[in-house]
DNA sequence: CGTTATGATTTCGC
DNA sequence: GCGAAATCATAACG
């Protein structure tokens, strides 16, 4: 059974009746001429036959010196393997995949699903107000475009982490198999783990590299404002506009006029400030130009608002009454010249307010004040 | 295709 | 940070 278990039957080799104190150094020569053995057996294991090796394998594993043997090996092993490659041992928390990481979360694309309730969330804006269709189209668009990248990248990424999970176990198990008949110490085993993790998270680098750049170029066109400038809805001029001209003494919406003019029109409030700073400028820069629309809505807000106007005569249609108005506007546009304000409605006072400080428009197109008649 | 209209951005003063 | 003014860049128009 043991035929190379010199330690283990000592009755063999030694007298029944010997004394204890002369076993004791008995032993250690023994010991010692038993490792010669087993080291002898060891190197000349591969020169014998198949058969015979085999059982001297499985004698050998079970030898009672095998676990001290294997450690040693082991400890050698680390040692010549240490020089060649600890180089990388330690590996800092990369900022490059930080950055990527932190992107694709701000993104929301490595985030927690979110796409029901921002659909939900716009769907809702869309049937409730009238959000301008191109701006929800192509918000619905990018949308959708963006978890479709998502998609992408979870289940790649699940690839990647299942992938990496079952090469891991497969190695482990394997390691752990050989570990029995050669020197694989745990440590080891746990050094090829993160190697293989190491791998395959660079591999996981590279798809959230990618997926970083799609979502960049689809950014780029889908939510670059200035690239690709839309005009704002009709219906949301025209709120805009009735804002503006029915407080032409003081076109400088509060913060919250800002935010519900932004809730009629759905657009941002600083969309909302960009259009009133643009309109007061370009406004007071040629008055004369916008005489027309200041008159068409400064009747619209008249007649929306009230209809106790006390003038008999043009309450109802454009029809009768129209004809100063569009007579007015036909001169303004035709000749520009026409002395910098002409209010044919001096409706509410806001012709010459305090914010243009009435200085006279720059020339452009206030001129003609040397004709003196035009008196009524 | 040149011009105008218009939303956004930049610069600057407060 | 807000607004005026200048400027940019594109959409809309003839």
């Amino acid at each position: 059974m043991h035929p190379l278990n010199p330690v283990h039957p000592p009755s063999r080799h030694r007298p029944e009746g010997d004394p204890a104190g002369l076993e004791g150094t008995e032993n250690g020569h023994d010991s010692r001429r038993d490792i010669g053995d087993i080291l002898q057996q060891i190197m000349t294991i591969t020169d014998q036959s198949l058969d015979e090796a085999q059982s001297k394998k499985h004698a050998l594993n079970c030898h009672q010196m095998k676990p001290a043997l294997f450690s040693v090996l082991c400890e050698i092993k680390e040692k010549t393997g240490l020089s060649m490659r600890n180089a990388q041992e330690e590996e800092p928390p990369d900022p490059q995949l930080v950055r990527l990481d932190n992107m694709l979360l701000a993104e929301g694309v490595a985030g927690p699903e979110k796409g029901g309730g921002a659909a939900a969330a716009v769907s809702a804006a869309t049937s409730s107000g009238g959000m301008s269709p191109d701006s929800s189209l192509e918000h619905s668009d990018y949308k959708s475009k963006l978890s479709q990248i998502r998609n992408i990248y979870h289940t790649e990424m699940e690839k990647y982490e299942q992938a990496c999970s079952e090469f891991t176990t497969h190695v482990m198990n394997l390691l752990r198999e050989q570990s029995r008949t050669r020197p694989v110490s745990p440590r080891e085993i746990e050094r090829m783990v993160a190697i293989i993790h190491r791998k395959f998270s660079s591999i996981q680098t590279q798809l959230k590299q990618s997926t970083c750049e799609a979502v960049m170029i689809l950014r780029s066109r889908f939510l670059d404002a200035r690239r690709k400038r839309r005009n704002f809805s009709k219906q949301a001029t025209e709120v805009l506009n009735e804002y503006f001209y029915s407080h032409l003494s003081n076109p400088y919406p509060s913060e919250e006029a800002k935010e519900e003019l932004a809730k009629q029109c759905s657009i941002t409030m600083s969309q909302v400030s960009n259009w009133f700073g643009n309109k007061r400028i370009r406004y007071k820069k040629n008055i004369g130009k916008f005489q027309e629309e200041a008159n068409l809505y400064a009747m619209k807000t008249a007649l929306g608002a009230t209809q106790s106007e006390e003038s008999p005569h043009t309450p109802n249609s454009t029809g009768s009454g129209s004809f100063s108005l569009s007579g007015s506007a036909d001169c303004f546009l035709g000749v520009p010249p026409m002395d910098g304000e002409q209010p044919p409605y001096h409706m509410g006072a806001q012709t010459n307010g305090s914010w243009q400080e009435q200085n006279t428009p720059p020339s452009a197109a206030s001129p003609g004040s040397d004709h003196s008649d035009n008196s009524d």
